[in-house]
Parts: C-alpha cells; structure tokens; sequence
DNA sequence: CAGCGAAGTTAGTGTCCAATCACTCACTTG
DNA sequence: CAAGTGAGTGATTGGACACTAACTTCGCTG
C-alpha cells in the first residue's frame, strides 16, 4: 500500500481515537491498532502525534467544507443557508467529527491548533458568505446555532428526556431527535 | 489553614491549568506547584485527578450562574437578558473560564463529565428562562450567541486582523475588541 | 503535659507512552 | 542478479505521572 494511501487510513482510524481523548487523552498505540498497523510506523508517516493531530482537525474541516459546497449548489440566499443548515445536521450525527472539533477548540491555546482552526473556520465562513449572499447578521446567526448545536450534541441532549433539553433540540437542530 | 480553604485554593490552581492542558494533558505536579503544596497532598483533598476536574467545571458553572444572577436582579424581559449578555462578556475576559468550559464539553464522552456540564447547563438554561420570562426562541439565540463567542473567544479572533473575525466579534460581543 | 487528630511532607511504585533505532521483506530497475 | 528503495516491525529507552505509604509537625483539649 502506498504512503499516501496509508496516511488517509491512519486518519481515519486516529479521529476515532482523538475524538474520545483529544490530544492528549489518546496514545499513538490505540492509533495504531485501529490502524491495523505498527505503532513506530505512524510516526514514518506523520512526524509527531501533534502533526497527525493537525491533520486529523484539517480532514474534519475538509468534510464539512465540502458537504455544505454540495448543498448550496445551484441554491443562494435563504435556500442556500437552509441546505447547508440541514446538511450540517446529517454531518452531526457523526459524533466523531464533533468531539474532534470540540478538542480543537479546546486546545486552540496551541499555536498551531489555533491557526489550524481558525483556517478551517475562516473558509466556512467565506463559503457560507459567498454561497448564501445573506448579510453577516445572517452568517453570524447561522453558525451561532452552529455552535450552540455543537455543544448540545457534545452533551448529548438529544438523549437527555428534560423539556429544557428537547426545546433546545427541537429550535435548533429538530432531525438530531431519535425516532 | 483548614482543608476546605485549602480546596478552594487549589480549584483555582486546577483552573489556570485545566484551562490550558485539559484533563488528561495536565499534571496535578503542575496544579501542586501552582497552589504552592506537595503534589500527593492533592489527593488527600480531591480522590482523584477527575474529582478534581469535576470541583473546577462546577466552580465555573457556579461563577456563571452567580453573575447572571446578580446581573438580571430587579429586571425583566429584554432588559435582564442583555445585563446577561454583557456579563458574559465581562467574564470572558477570563480565558481560563473559557477554555476550562471548552475542555468540559470536549471531554463530555465522560459519564461524569457530561453529567457535571449538563447539570451546570440546566441550571444556567432555567435561571436565564426564569430571569428573563422571554420566549424560548429568544433563550436559544442568548445561548446560541453564547456559544458562537466561546469559540471565538477559543480562536481568539478579537486579535486576529482579518475582516471575517472582526465582523463577527462587533455583531455579537464588541466588548471583547481591544481598545 | 500527654496524646490525638488534622495538616502537610518525603520518598517511592508501578505504569504508560512518544519517539528512536536497527532491522526485515518485497519489489523494482539498470 | 546486484543494488537500491519504500513499506513495515520488534525491541527499547528515557521520562513523566497518578496514586500510595509512611512519616512529621502542630494546635488543641482533657
């Protein structure tokens, strides 16, 4: 198997595995069996656990990127915003791309975490912006319930039977509900 | 000095540090230094390292919800909600308050950690609710908004010279820019 | 003043883990 | 086939770290 190849699988395999640690919660050993391969080998392809952390956080952007791309095609304004609010719901019910986002954040006090994010974030932003053409009044609406969504999933509200707990759901982000 | 002193001592060590390592990236040696004791008389205050962690999240949520109490005294409707909102604002001026909160939701994958966020939220979720009688819609875009300045304030966008990041700090905590 | 309990320490243990090194194996190319 | 190259592994190391055990110090009270 190719480098490059392997790379991706180790990815996948380290989202996984970071989402329920972060980045320091999570040994390169758990990485690796996933992986199916060698512990030493990860860091042949990745030169150490941060970087492979990085690329972990950019796949996580990468994905959300293009998902909302794909909805908004051939869709502007409200329409726009709508498609890729609901495709963020879709997106959500991955628990593992939320609680790595929630682990980038939450070590942003890394330099290089926080460029990382902020760059993820930055081309969300410019996207929602361009493919929308709504005011920032709208953007910043759209990914405050982003956010709070994030958070509620985070807590797993959506299981919680508290009527605080499914109002916010319902308000925000309604298909997270189970059945 | 008494022991329950002491406890409240060293949560505010725990803080500064949780705030910037996490749970598992931070050492209780590092707490221990920073409250000025041996590191093993640590565990004869809190059980263990996550009992701890426990103490600090439920320390923020306490000084969150003390606040916007204070904040909404004597007002109603729209008024309490935006003496919250610059409250918020005012606290998170304290990045470790941030960070620490932000560390709580990432490591939700906890039983007792999602338990302890959860609990803290509710509580947070009724009193703004209660201090406010506003709609719910208007309680979720308080805490939609909330949360969106939470990661904002994780990137540290009020000091990032691009226009994106300024947009969304002016149109939802202008507080927050220096000077 | 004896002694008791609470505050606090020093020393230590067992474990885990990122990163390194030296190596094997299979394939390709001149 | 000889030489080289990329994929992959086993063994190890050096350090960090949560938690324990045993000891000291000291203020209080009978």
């Amino acid at each position: 198997m190719g480098a490059d190849e392997r790379r991706g699988l180790v990815v996948r395999a380290a989202l996984t595995e970071f989402a329920l640690g972060g980045l320091a919660g999570t040994s390169t050993e758990a990485i690796a069996k996933r992986a199916g391969i060698s512990q030493p080998y990860i860091f042949r392809l990745f030169a150490t656990k941060k970087d492979l952390f990085l690329a972990v956080i950019n796949s996580c952007y990468d994905r959300i990127y293009s998902a909302f791309l794909a909805a908004a095609d051939g869709k502007v304004g409200v329409d726009a915003m709508q498609a890729m609010g609901m495709e963020y719901g879709v997106l959500l019910q991955d628990r593992e791309l939320l609680l790595a986002q929630m682990h980038a954040y939450a070590a942003c006090d890394d330099p290089e975490i926080r460029e990382a994010t902020r760059t993820g974030y930055r081309r969300l932003w410019l996207l929602v912006q361009r493919a929308t053409g709504l005011p920032d009044e709208e953007i910043v609406r759209f990914f405050a319930t982003g956010m709070l969504i994030n958070v509620a999933a985070a807590m797993d509200l959506p299981h919680l039977d508290e009527s605080w707990a499914t109002t916010l759901i319902k308000l925000t982000c309604p298909d997270l509900l189970p059945e």
